[in-house]
DNA sequence: CAAACAGTTGAACAACCGTTCAATCGTTAA
DNA sequence: TTAACGATTGAACGGTTGTTCAACTGTTTG
């Protein structure tokens, strides 16, 4: 029988290779956390809805008011509060015709307040 | 000639909103930020890379060892990498026939850390 | 040198995503 | 009640993006 020493699956198989990728494996989180912890940060990966985060950081607005501030239709932004509160990143109040959304809560303007002095650095 | 008090851009062009958003515009970040901004989460945003970034954290691995880890072809994690690497996230060395990839820096590592410990909450 | 393997690259494809457009709902004011 | 306006929604379109596939480079080894 032969030995068969080589094509396998991790490189050439050393040692050294399965221990390193074993252990990467051993601190891996789990599938689940890691697509909980992407799809939070793709939340923050459009300009648009960081825009309105910013907008939103220090004021509550209508959807008309972020339309204009942004230049964009309300249909537009619209859509993208829909993913914001989807994502509990902001909240709404009815007033008469209008809607007023506000930023969650405080640690959502921490977290881009951060990330902002992050990117000035 | 009539008022034409109505069909104002913002709203119904009322004080309050004319100052919320006048105020709001003044505190928002400048453009250029904020792309800057999005486009750093967006790396953050796919979970592919995201993996990548943690399998890298505390231990470097090749090419090869990341493809065997994450159940991904050679070429899909190259292409990832190659994303990585533009971002600045990674940086690799080469030995041999392999190419050793590293986290960039502890900052990096800090980065997912701390989102990881805040999706956990 | 030739074979084998790690890695990269570009084109092609499919899936995803953000904006637009038109239609609709709800509220307010005439 | 009707008209006007703020807001939401779904379908459609176009651009972006991640993966696959095939071809290629570079290095090692037999």
């Amino acid at each position: 029988m032969k030995h068969e020493v080589k094509n396998l699956p991790i490189c050439e198989s050393e040692e050294h290779h399965l221990e390193a990728v074993a252990e990467s494996r051993g601190r891996m989180p789990d599938e689940e956390t890691i697509y909980e912890l992407s799809d939070f940060f793709k939340i923050f990966g459009d300009s648009t809805r960081m825009r309105i985060l910013f907008a939103l950081d220090g004021a509550p607005l209508c959807v008309c008011d972020l339309a204009d501030l942004l230049g964009m239709t309300k249909s537009a932004v619209s859509h993208q509060l829909k993913i914001l509160r989807a994502s509990d990143l902001v909240t709404y109040r009815k007033v008469g015709k209008n809607v007023y959304y506000t930023l969650a809560d405080d640690h959502v303007g921490s977290i881009i307040e951060t990330a902002l002095a992050h990117v000035k650095e």
